[in-house]
DNA sequence: AAGTCGGGGCA
DNA sequence: TGCCCAGACTT
């Protein structure tokens, strides 16, 4: 097991792989002003790199300072992020100029907390702005130093729980030097973005590798823990397999829009409804019948859980309208669009009869 | 179609 | 305080 090291061990090689391979010549860094580094944050939470220093360049030219863009129209502003989308981050960028302006005189303050009182800023993107522009001791966390730290310390669990923010805050904290703030805080930022990479990531090149845990455990690509799966709503359903005494059952087209639209799918009963009904409704009397074993058929969005229910009937009544489906042999339906249900169902009634003729 | 991302906003 | 969402993009 490797073991983790000590602050100063971590950064040193942070920095060396800095010096030789981060990027230092991103616009944002000549001259690493505090408004500079905040507008290339906010426009990077949405947009890769290659395609913000276009219009990072246009809006420094518009705007280069702080009182320029406080001074700006809102539709200004908003111009000149047409085409980077989240408009309600440009509108914060402009609130929070005019509010640096008023309450600070133009200059950001110095402390984390009273820059993250600026909308649009929080902990991380406040962090960022005094690491880079003023040097202060912050840590950042953003999504790929919240990667490289999870792998790291192989910390389990997702980073939207809180206890493992906190735990990522933690290590980020530990690990942030004190000195260097600036290209440490870009360097972190620059690993997380190019070698600890969500998929694949390119350990044999990582100056941290040596200490990484989930590296050592061999998979780094199970961090940061996932989201868990949102619970999908269950729903219930009844299917009534209508079997004719010749052995066939009987199917009907659904609605051409919804769950399975246009495909042939035995009748349907929600819980609540009357079975009686349903066969009357179709001139149907039942003969006997038998309870198959549930099952769920899961959709993207909910489970169904479905209680198939095998009812043999008799024909002597008016019998079925033929426009309304049709009696299908379940060991040859021949070319319909099944619900998967129905073909499991289906292949279900078959199988043991032919098992019988063997 | 679901995951991603920091921050906002609501319970 | 903690949880979920907006909004646009990627996988």
């Amino acid at each position: 097991m490797s073991t983790a090291p000590n602050r100063t061990t971590f950064s040193d090689a942070v920095l060396a792989w800095y010096d030789q391979h981060g990027r230092q010549d991103l616009p944002w860094q000549h001259p690493r002003t505090p408004y500079r580094v905040w507008v290339s944050e906010i426009m990077l939470q949405q947009t890769q790199v290659s395609t913000v220093i276009g219009y990072f360049q246009r809006f420094m030219d518009s705007f280069p300072d702080v009182r320029a863009l406080a001074d700006a129209d809102a539709d200004q502003v908003l111009h000149l992020w047409t085409g980077l989308g989240y408009y309600a981050r440009a509108r914060n960028l402009h609130k929070a100029a005019r509010q640096l302006v008023d309450e600070y005189g133009g200059d950001f303050p110095d402390t984390v907390e009273d820059v993250a009182t600026l909308p649009g800023i929080g902990r991380s993107t406040a962090g960022a702005i005094l690491a880079q522009s003023r040097g202060v001791r912050a840590p950042i966390l953003d999504g790929n130093v919240k990667r490289l730290l999870s792998r790291l310390h192989a910390v389990p669990g997702w980073p939207g729980k809180k206890p493992v923010e906190n735990r990522l805050w933690e290590l980020a904290e530990h690990y942030t030097p004190d000195r260097r703030l600036a290209d440490y805080t870009q360097a972190v930022m620059d690993l997380g973005a190019t070698l600890c990479t969500r998929r694949r990531p390119d350990c044999p090149r990582c100056p941290v590798s040596a200490w990484c845990q989930a590296r050592a455990d061999g998979n780094p690509q199970d961090y940061p823990g996932r989201k868990p799966a949102k619970e999908k709503p269950v729903r219930q359903t009844r299917m009534l397999i209508l079997q004719h005494p010749d052995g066939r059952v009987w199917l009907e087209p659904r609605p051409p829009s919804g769950i399975w639209g246009g495909l042939w799918c035995f009748p349907q009963l929600d819980p609540e409804d009357r079975q009686s009904s349903a066969l009357a409704e179709r001139g149907l009397d039942a003969h006997d019948q038998e309870a198959l074993t549930p099952f769920r058929h899961t959709f993207s969005h909910f489970h169904l859980d479905i209680e198939p229910l095998l009812i043999r009937v008799d024909t002597t009544g008016a019998g079925v309208q033929d426009a309304q489906g049709r009696w299908i042999s379940p060991a040859d339906p021949g070319e319909l669009g099944l619900a998967a249900p129905v073909k499991k169902l289906l292949e279900q009634l078959h199988g043991p009869r032919q098992a019988g003729l063997l």
